[in-house]
DNA sequence: GCCATAGTTATCGTATACGATTTCGTACTT
DNA sequence: AAGTACGAAATCGTATACGATAACTATGGC
């Protein structure tokens, strides 16, 4: 048995819908068709039902009673909501897992920052986006309240969908970004209290999102 | 039609299950069976399936593949979890919303909180309780940003199957709580900066928390 | 007398089928 | 020509049916 973690059909077509919706393949606003899907995975509709109620329930997708499915997209708005919500659980997170990390993991942290900023050079928003959660998964994966982690991780997943291109829109914010990894990090190793670590935590996202609100407006 | 507004049997079955989880028909480790309460409400399972996958999505049901699905209970570990995560969002939507507070808010709030504080002299810890749940709802309900009052109401309901006692561990508690209140009250009339009233906040849910928690160690 | 194993039952997981609702196109009326 | 009403197609919602899995029980061997 080469497959034995895929589980049921309904966790498949969870799977499934989830990733093409992360990687693009279903963008914002796309129809999302029972029939259509069920098909396509090879199995009946039932399943996929149960997922699609499942990436409802995460923000996924919109469901409207006897219309259907779509992707739902982040309009301006929608995008400061999550990221406003991100920041406030993100920042207790890492607060919270802060004195559980030890020194490797720091050390783990400094080496991406590192190639965060090697990646200055030629920069690569997708590259740099990428290595920004896992930066940032290290420090507040440690956080022993599963729930506050479970709420970091969906606001994550919201974003998953315009992720890869956050810092294509503000460029600009990315030099000053790993300069506030630094300055987080320091605060960690030198077990500043947790309220001066969530703030930080917390204005580091906010000022991210004022960067990518000042291009629009 | 009597009934417009029932909407899909999913919802119903929704709707039903966590009535009676709520209100204690379904006490926590209770077996929740989909034949026996798809024959309860009258129709078939698949409704119900979708139903509890959206309960256990908000974390009242815990649901094992194959097994079943089962009221989740809140062992302390669990009570403290959701009460720390509760702290953190209920006191980020709390300051989010001050400022959007008028006046004839502010006096209902206080008018429940009068209730409250005639509600100590024969106290009734559930009448108390649901007085503090509609004193904070006024204080809340304002924050414009839709995610974080879909969390702070998700934590509620978490809370819902023990809130209804959670004043009778704690009796002690609840004149110091009253006295919280008339402080927070104060300072969102005073317009205090958005930081303090979170603190106060969530310094205020902690608290109770750590009442709580004293009563068992 | 106790443990292991096979059979039984209860319950879940998925497929198929059909009725209900919405949406879109077309024809008819003004 | 524009608007409305009717009808057809697409899609969802729910019911029923059956196969799959896990818990339970009883029986046989040690």
């Amino acid at each position: 048995m080469t497959e034995t973690a895929v589980g049921s059909k309904s966790q498949q077509a969870y799977d499934a819908v989830k990733a093409r919706i992360v990687e693009g393949t279903y963008t914002p606003g796309y129809r999302l068709v029972l029939a259509k899907i069920a098909e396509d995975l090879g199995f009946s509709v039932v399943p996929v039902r149960e997922a699609i109620r499942r990436l409802e329930a995460e923000g996924l997708v919109k469901f409207e009673r006897n219309v259907g499915a779509t992707v739902s997209g982040i309009d301006p708005t929608e995008y400061l909501y999550t990221m406003q919500t991100l920041s406030i659980v993100e920042g207790a997170a890492t607060a919270l897992s802060a004195p559980l990390i030890d020194s490797v993991a720091i050390a783990r942290a400094r080496a991406v920052n590192e190639e965060m900023r090697e990646c200055l050079e030629h920069f690569d928003p997708v590259r740099f986006t990428t290595l920004n959660q896992d930066f940032h998964s290290i420090l507040f994966e440690h956080c022993p309240n599963p729930h506050i982690l479970d709420l970091v991780h969906r606001g994550w997943n919201r974003l998953a969908s315009l992720r890869s291109s956050t810092f294509r829109f503000v460029p600009g914010r990315a030099q000053e970004s790993v300069r506030e990894h630094e300055a987080l990090l320091q605060l960690i190793e030198s077990a500043a209290d947790a309220d001066t670590i969530e703030k930080a935590a917390r204005q580091h996202r906010a000022a991210t999102l004022e960067a990518y609100l000042s291009t629009t407006t």
